[in-house]
DNA sequence: ATGGTCGCGGAGCGA
């Protein structure tokens, strides 16, 4: 089985990309952020047409979230469960065949000490209860998506320029590193420990295109069952160059 | 170089 993230910033968008990508690549499993969309205005019969069932949860102009799988997705569920973060569709969780996944789009929190930035660090806590409460360890759990932080400096092009920075900072990690916590691991740390991989180039400075100036936001978090059967953890730089690009390139993981 | 480019929605905000 192979389950892939990927911010596709608007769905609708990238409609002409995620689905020669889908033909192409076939994951089994894809958790899609930022699709931008309420479900009456997701692709849904463009997706059902090329193999895939589809669970959503859609939010107009901001954030929606989505599941597509080619087996049943079963269990699905929306948010927290708790009001003060469930209005903006960050969350969807689903089982398929063996595996609980769960898609995650992470507050971005704008800058260090913003409203938004305190806001962020109290929905990963809450994203963390969540782990916690919902999620057996000794299941095969993979929670991924977009988490708008770098564990580390290996995940950052420039370390230097982003020291301390929104998507980089100490309390931010910590928080990452907090999920983590409950029992699960940064699976494409595993296979790449020397770092340099980057998930997220952004459009404005044009970091894909010059000399790759990246960040590795996007994560696949592995629980110990589905890091023994997982075999690899791979970025698909290909999906990021091209025309009309999401600025995050999808990541895949496989598992045996 | 505190700039720059996207997407949404139809101006300015979020990323």
């Amino acid at each position: 089985m192979r389950i892939a993230t990927w911010n596709v910033n608007s769905v609708r968008a990238r409609l002409e990309r995620l689905l020669p990508w889908l033909t192409e690549r076939q994951p089994d499993v894809v958790c899609l952020q930022e699709t931008k969309c309420v479900d009456e205005m997701f692709p849904r019969d463009e997706i059902e047409d090329v193999g895939y069932q589809v669970a959503l949860s859609g939010q107009k102009t901001y954030n929606g979230v989505a599941i597509l799988s080619k087996k049943p997705i079963e269990d699905v569920t929306l948010g927290f469960g708790i009001e003060r973060f469930d209005g903006e569709a960050r969350v969807i969780a689903a089982t398929i065949e063996d595996v609980m996944v769960l898609n995650c789009y992470v507050v971005n929190g704008q800058e260090v000490g913003h409203e938004r930035y305190d806001y962020k660090l109290e929905w990963l806590a809450a994203l963390r209860d969540f782990i916690v409460e919902r999620f057996p360890m000794d299941e095969k759990v993979c929670v991924c998506g977009d988490f708008n932080v770098t564990f580390d400096d290996k995940d950052v092009y420039n370390p230097d320029r982003w020291r301390g920075r929104i998507l980089c900072s100490a309390p931010e990690r910590k928080a990452l590193m907090g999920l983590c916590e409950t029992g699960l691991e940064d699976g494409l740390r595993k296979f790449h420990p020397q770092g340099g991989v980057y998930t997220w180039w952004d459009y404005r400075r044009r970091g894909f295109e010059n000399g790759d100036r990246g960040l590795r936001i996007d994560h696949h978090l592995l629980s110990g069952p589905a890091m023994a059967a997982c075999t690899g953890v791979e970025v698909d730089r290909e999906a990021r160059a091209g025309k009309k690009p999401s600025d995050h390139a999808p990541v895949i993981a496989t598992f045996a």
